[in-house]
RNA sequence: CGGGGUGUGGCUCAGUUUGGCUAGAGCACCUGGUUUGGGACCAGGGGGUCGCAGGUUCGAAUCCUGUCACCCCGACCA
């Protein structure tokens, strides 16, 4: 896809600045707009009907597994954010502050939620007396604030959309097997869904969540071989629920403590679809995501009878698909260059001639390839196209993510690939954390995760220090 | 937060060094016409108190002071 011949002028090629790419394209897709606040998008029609669609699928599947929506407040007081000491002092320096309350100063200043565990702790104990209160399962679609110094649309904004998942359980293995299946409910939704493959693993001390016990990870590689955290799943053990008070009556009548997790899916999901399957046209959206997943452009759509057969197609299709016309009155390769930055993964070409030959054009967005198709079965032969293009980019991204895994057996080896090969460093790690200090200030690599698929013993040593290994860890640059 | 940069129609910018006619261009937008298989063309038209606040001056987009915002590079983050 490299070689392509490059049709839009105005995105940047991938090669050129990825950086001023991955801009151009998050713009000339239509996906927002900036705000008058630095790291605030707008994030505009299209930009939120993918959002929506990742919502509906994610909702659909959490439901499956028994949960629960609710809606928690913005605002959490100074005092109930104090009460967990990892979990302050995490997310201290990123929170905003309420400190008046129209013109008069409040009496404890309010932070605007980065994350709602302090608040549902908080809710839990009051709710949560007896075992047979358990498990609770509860989620939430809502925004948080992070006041981020370096802000990128979709990437890290001051303000994102995400969901967040925060459960009670009875017990330490109840707990464990919901954090395990979030997580691998999420790695499906991934790969089924947005066609991007990832890395399912645990991070490590350093790298886990302010106040979780353990984090587990998706990790997913971008076209230009940096790694990004796709979705995260944490168990919080008892962590929360001794310093927050939430404790139940067992079957014996003895008090317990619950045992907690908490899950987060976020919309810097849309900046990985661009950078995982996006190319020097724009944005390529795979087919279940999709918006629009088909669109019509008639050609002399002025010519008797052109626009009216356009039409019917679309409706046509429209029956079991997201299908859209696009009957402005913009030259084809107009529409051409549009339909394609946007990303839209099929697009019929339909003019005169086709009209009478009774067929069109199908141009899969993916590959470019032009298919002829004859009108009686256009329904068939776009949603047999769809499914094609849906597989075939998982395995094109699949192929480009395993081609760009390296083992590093030494030190020597693991500098080398840092600054030469983009991608994933495969490297057997001691456990302690001043080997992963030390790579982070040599290399600018941190570790991403201790892969659960994939704990091959590679080597005997640490690639760092040339102690025992305990662990095989991937390793990259990281958004 | 430290270093650097930029603010001029919706967008990208010229003009600022050396103050001086009615503040310009391209794109976008509106109207009419010709076009239409990879970002068409012609003609006409609308839109800017030059980020904001002071100051210097006969005169400020241009000089001075302050301020705000955004962008880029580093330390923290889904």
């Amino acid at each position: 896809m490299a070689q392509e011949k490059k049709l839009v002028e105005a995105i940047t090629s991938m090669s050129e600045d990825f950086a001023q790419w991955y801009t151009d394209v998050v713009v000339k897709a239509d996906l927002i707009a900036y705000s008058s606040v630095k790291g605030c998008m707008i994030i505009k029609p299209d930009g939120y009907a993918i959002w929506e669609n990742i919502q509906h699928e994610l909702d659909r599947r959490f439901k499956a597994t028994g949960v629960q929506n609710v809606y928690m407040p913005m605002f959490i007081p100074e005092s109930l954010l104090q009460v967990e000491k990892d979990h302050v002092e995490g997310f201290a320096p990123e929170v905003a502050w309420v400190t008046h309350g129209g013109l008069n100063p409040l009496q404890e200043r309010l932070c605007v939620r980065p994350t709602s565990e302090t608040l549902f702790c908080d809710f839990y104990k009051d709710i949560i007396h007896s075992h047979r209160d358990l498990p609770k399962v509860y989620n939430q679609w809502c925004s948080v604030v992070r006041w981020e110094k370096e802000t990128r649309p979709f990437l890290r904004s001051r303000e994102f959309l995400w969901q967040e998942g925060h459960t009670a359980h009875a017990t330490a293995e109840d707990a464990e097997e919901r954090t395990v299946q979030m997580l691998n409910l999420y790695a499906d939704f991934c790969e089924e869904v947005l066609a991007m493959p990832v890395v399912r693993g645990q991070k490590t001390e350093k790298e886990k969540f302010a106040g979780a016990e353990a984090t587990y990870t998706i990790e997913a590689l971008m076209h230009d071989g940096k790694a990004l955290q796709s979705g995260t799943s944490h168990n919080f053990g008892q962590n929360f629920s001794k310093p927050f008070g939430i404790q139940y009556t067992d079957k014996n009548n003895q008090l317990q403590y619950v045992h907690q997790t908490s899950w987060g899916m976020t919309t810097r999901l849309i900046g990985a679809i661009i950078m995982v399957h996006g190319d020097d046209s724009g944005l390529v959206l795979p087919p279940r995501i999709a918006p629009t997943q088909v669109i019509v452009i008639p050609i002399q759509q002025k010519k008797e009878g052109v626009l009216e057969k356009a039409a019917e197609v679309c409706e046509r299709l429209g029956k079991t698909m997201r299908a859209k016309l696009d009957d402005s009155d913009k030259s084809p390769g107009w529409k051409f260059s549009e339909a394609e930055m946007r990303g839209i993964p099929v697009r019929v070409e339909l003019g005169p001639k086709d009209i009478e030959a009774g067929k069109c054009v199908l141009v899969r967005r993916d590959t470019r390839e032009k298919i002829e198709c004859s009108l009686d079965e256009v329904e068939t032969k776009v949603a047999e196209l769809l499914e094609t293009i849906q597989k075939e980019m998982f395995e094109r991204a699949k192929a480009h993510r395993d081609s760009h895994i390296f083992d590093a057996h030494n030190y020597a080896e693991f500098t080398e690939i840092a600054n030469n090969k983009p991608g994933f460093i495969r490297a057997m790690w001691c456990g302690d954390e001043a080997c992963e200090n030390k790579i982070k200030e040599d290399l600018a690599v941190t570790s991403r995760c201790m892969p659960f698929n994939d704990q091959e013993q590679i080597s005997d040593v640490c690639a760092c220090c040339g102690k025992p290994a305990k662990k095989l860890v991937y390793w990259g640059k990281a958004y």
